[in-house]
DNA sequence: TATACCTATGTAGCAAGCTACTTGACTAGT
DNA sequence: ACTAGTCAAGTAGCTTGCTACATAGGTATA
């Protein structure tokens, strides 16, 4: 069995969010509230170690929308399995951030 | 008006916990699930702070109790006051930690 | 009588998080 | 033209958080 990253709290909400369908930095520091120097730099992080992996939208869709281009995120298969471990580790977090409050995506 | 001190959402949680009673180290730990090298520094900034404050248990207590004996915090006022701000920031905090959750104080 | 576990607090040193910015394009008011 | 606001991503440098360990007395067990 493969071994799996342990997450900070922090990390796992932002897993967490992502998972539960805000699926770009700005929208998971919105639902969250933790700042921009926060959510990045994590976001890299998890990128880094393969738990998330992120495109560019497309540059079209952003001016048609009259908005910056979002990096679009989603979780890996590692990301998955460590986001279930983490609901162990921290068992209030899906009370945190669950799908239903997801609005728009 | 007091200026609030801006609290992080771990430092958010311990005041929280304590605040629903879990009124010592080891007790918040097993409540939220952080490590001691977390709970203990943030505690004796949050007392550096002025937002708890703490005393040691009586040893003859302990002792009856055979174990180690624990250091006790309550809020200050201005600990309430910032607690009362953070659940505006962290508005699922009061979620996570309820006083209700508290078995034995 | 070692070895191990439990409660409880604590610290050194490294990793992660936060504040206060920046960039850049677009919107709206004065 | 200038100022201010919004969305979106990003960084430098200081502060906070975490891992791994220490301390210390208690119980349990082989």
């Amino acid at each position: 069995m493969a071994m799996e990253a342990k997450l900070s709290h922090t990390a796992a909400m932002i897993l967490q969010a992502v998972n539960a369908g805000h699926i770009y930095g700005f929208s998971v520091m919105e639902m969250t509230g933790l700042p921009s120097g926060t959510v990045y730099p994590a976001m890299r992080r998890l990128e880094r170690d393969e738990l998330i992996r992120s495109h560019w939208e497309q540059q079209s869709i952003a001016d048609a929308e009259q908005r910056p281009p979002r990096k679009y995120y989603k979780l890996t298969r590692a990301g998955k399995m460590t986001l279930e471990a983490s609901r162990k580790r921290y068992p209030l977090l899906a009370k945190l951030i669950s799908s239903e409050q997801v609005e728009s995506i």
